[in-house]
DNA sequence: CTGTTAGCGCTTTCAT
DNA sequence: ATGAAAGCGCTAACAG
């Protein structure tokens, strides 16, 4: 009933050529009289016009499509933020995300790489929510960029939030506040880090040790982040050891766990023990104190990814590293020894 | 340097016409032989033939794409599962999703909108985080489903939870529990209700009455949904009021201030105060007890939308609603007079 | 400066 | 049972 209106049906209506019209409504009219630009112009906005883009992108063999492969939407809150940031800056560019998720599997992730090469995308994102990618084997013919994973040996693209920055920015904190014994809550053995969690880890502990600062272990219960372990943990660290003054919670359901577990052993934040953590979740909302942390920065390195996707060509494979930013909040105060 | 495998390449090799691979590759090949079928199988594994989206769309006037435009994604964990609930349905039926944002903002709602269009999708899922969608007013050239959005006076097709299961399950539970005096958590004034609120709370409130359970109203000092004024709201109905049995908190953001606030006050849930809740967010695994509340069922919604979008024809326009599910925890108890 | 022609890769009449 | 040819809507060579 509502036959498509085509280019064809413009040019028809400006009694010109397909071909002028596609130059003048692509802007590469400089050629052309301003009465034909004129004409072309009104015609297209009578009918409401609008393009083809498939049509457009099977004869230019691109798409102005992106492919967002995530292993992970919905039961994380980071991967919100990495898909908004990407979706900002594709939308800044003209450009459209195909979305997919693999929920961790392998296979369904390969599938879904297929079908999105099979739909022409211009460029493929991959991103993770875990840190740790899996990439495929084979050559791709487009770009990949890897989002918040390591990127391994290849000729890749990665996105990293800078975890030797934010670790670095978490211990100096502390270390400025005159803490001179913290506690890391969330170590486990290293077997169980990832790279990026190898990286936080080893640039707290350097940065404290080159303070001077004392950092008391306590080895996790169980290798997971979560507020039960952060509960269990922290008191553990402040029951079994002469007390530490400060703890740097490796993410912020850990330091919620510890919240209630120095409630339930009468200490008061900050002024007992001070704590400050990673992530910047939406979770530490609910958090009194609020929560001083260090912000991941997804919605930028999303934003990254798809500019680096798209500018692959001009642009050193390897890690790209996002700063990450202390929050301040009302977790952490001055030690007086 | 890799020229894209076409079908016609298939069908070199394997000595055919294009028109018998196609079929073939097709699966509409009833007629053509088996050695030929043979071949073109082959042929195709062989040469690692994979077909052009874009170009069997264009020819076929059908993309096997759906159009997601969000109001937010990020910056809500709602957005979350109903994509992921979108995204397999749609997966099951070699269907890709475009997704978009809009912030909120509806004129960058009519232009994610045309974009979509102009790709072509084959149906529009418009998902609102609010419970409100605004609809474009011209006539689509595809169907439209609204997600988590009343459809209003229009021909559209809408998915919504359940509200008035959800709000007589929260009543019923706490009714067969003894109790005879609750709080509403939330209430504010009618004008401020979008659709799906008016029909938890009215639910709720005729579900009490018919129980002859009495409801005490507290209006809400700022008409927004969030832990402080979950705390503040607690906080006055157990000060101003002889004492509530129990509390349907209308989310779990309000649910988690008043964990709060009853601690503070000396209250144990669920022994001084039982509370249920609406939602089932991420954040309730925080709060110990833990929170017994009214899920919502984003995911099956997600998917239902995208069910409908690609059945539209066969399918009664206006309201489809999803059922909400009570998630028994332990934040309630038996109320003996 | 402007228009004609061809072709992206696929599916689909329509002949054979 | 099989293939030739047309055409989806667009843009890029190439002529004029």
């Amino acid at each position: 009933m509502s036959p498509r209106i085509t280019l064809a049906d413009v040019a028809e209506r400006a009694r010109v050529s397909p071909t002028a019209a596609s130059l003048i409504l692509n802007g590469r009219e400089a050629r052309l009289s301003a009465d034909v630009r004129r004409r072309v112009f009104e015609a297209a906005e009578a009918l409401n016009y609008r393009p083809n883009l498939m049509a457009r992108g099977l004869r230019m063999e691109k798409s102005a499509t992106i492919g967002f492969v995530s292993d992970r939407i919905a039961s994380t809150r980071y991967a919100g933020p990495m898909i908004r940031g990407a979706l900002r800056a594709a939308r800044e560019r003209d450009h459209t995300l195909f979305v997919t998720e693999t929920e961790g599997d392998l296979q369904e992730q390969e599938r879904a790489i297929e079908v999105l090469l099979d739909r022409q995308v211009d460029a493929l994102i991959l991103a993770t929510v875990t840190g740790e990618a899996v990439l495929p084997e084979r050559q791709l013919p487009v770009p990949l960029v890897v989002l918040n994973g390591s990127a391994g040996p290849g000729e890749y693209l990665s996105v990293l939030p800078d975890e030797e920055g934010g670790g670095q920015q978490a211990a100096d904190h502390l270390v400025s506040l005159g803490h001179r014994r913290v506690h890391i809550l969330g170590t486990s053995e290293p077997q169980y880090w990832t790279v990026p969690v190898r990286r936080r880890i080893e640039s707290l502990l350097s940065t404290f040790s080159k303070a001077g600062v004392e950092v008391v272990k306590v080895s996790l219960e169980r290798p997971v982040w979560d507020s039960e372990t952060g509960f269990d943990t922290a008191t553990r660290a402040v029951t079994l050891h002469s007390p530490v003054t400060a703890v740097v919670a490796l993410n912020d359901s850990l330091a919620a766990g510890a919240y209630e577990s120095f409630r339930q052993a009468g200490l008061t934040i900050p002024h007992d023990v001070s704590i400050v953590s990673f992530d910047d979740d939406d979770i530490v909302s609910f958090l009194r104190p609020q929560l001083t942390t260090v912000a991941l920065p997804f919605e930028a390195m999303g934003r990254r990814a798809v500019e680096l996707a798209l500018n692959s060509h001009a642009v050193p494979s390897g890690e790209h590293l996002e700063p990450m930013h202390l929050q301040l909040r009302h977790s952490t105060s001055r030690y007086d020894s």
